[in-house]
DNA sequence: GGCATATTCAACTGCATGGTTGAATTATCC
DNA sequence: GGATAATTCAACCATGCAGTTGAATATGCC
């Protein structure tokens, strides 16, 4: 919901940089998880699996519940969206791409010219 | 447009969790740069910044064109459209926020049974 | 209390990253 | 050809990260 300051934006898209971080989220859409439920389908020791998943808490990916001796993890969202919104400001460019933008460049490519629309330098 | 594999995701989340890349990225948004364009606004040397600049060539994110002695960059939309598709698989969480799901958990969380929806593990 | 379970902490290792500087490369200009 | 400009390369350094193992901390169970 909230724009992420670019900071929050470097600990979110590193924390997605992962694929093990990655898989664990996919499992944390189906519902909640314990660290051990997460950590199950790597092979990797439960300490790292553990760093992982502080590395998904500090980016505020998943918020954790600790019941009794387990830990549970739920996705959160927020961020997400957020990440999400910042790749949007983008869109333009492969929604308009081969009509707008991209046929003038490559245009301009055929062409040989200066710069175009980079005036701006 | 095409799916990514988790490599290509791996150097393409690593290479926007950075505010240089993306800051990068952000005047590309504006116009084709130079390196030399792309470096100046950042207090580094420009090695550092031709680091950058082929970390997120490497990831798919710009392209470059060598024009005598200058490297021309322009955005490459793809793999942030792919980005993009990638987080939009999350979208139901955050819409669907406070009335759906995340209502369930939350009453769930107040009643303090056991996981509803979390059955698949 | 005593034992097993769930998770983290601490110390260590190997490797990648981001930065530096100075030299090398390639192209343009006169 | 020689000087200048744009960019990269190579070597190096500090830091951070992902992984390990072994000990520590809680909690739950009998």
């Amino acid at each position: 919901m909230v724009e992420l300051s670019p900071p929050q934006l470097d600990t979110v898209f590193h924390a997605l940089g992962d694929a093990t971080r990655r898989q664990m989220l996919r499992h944390l859409a189906e519902g909640e998880r314990t660290v051990g439920d997460l950590a199950k389908p790597f092979a990797m020791s439960l300490a790292a699996a553990s760093k992982h998943i502080k590395a998904l808490e500090a980016a505020g990916l998943i918020h954790r519940e600790v019941r009794g001796r387990t830990h549970l993890c739920r996705l959160a969202p927020g961020p997400l969206a957020s990440a999400h919104r910042w790749l949007g400001f983008y869109e333009r460019f492969w929604t308009e791409r081969l009509d707008g933008l991209e046929r003038l460049l490559r245009e301009e490519d055929a062409r040989r010219t200066r710069t175009p629309e980079g005036d701006k330098r």
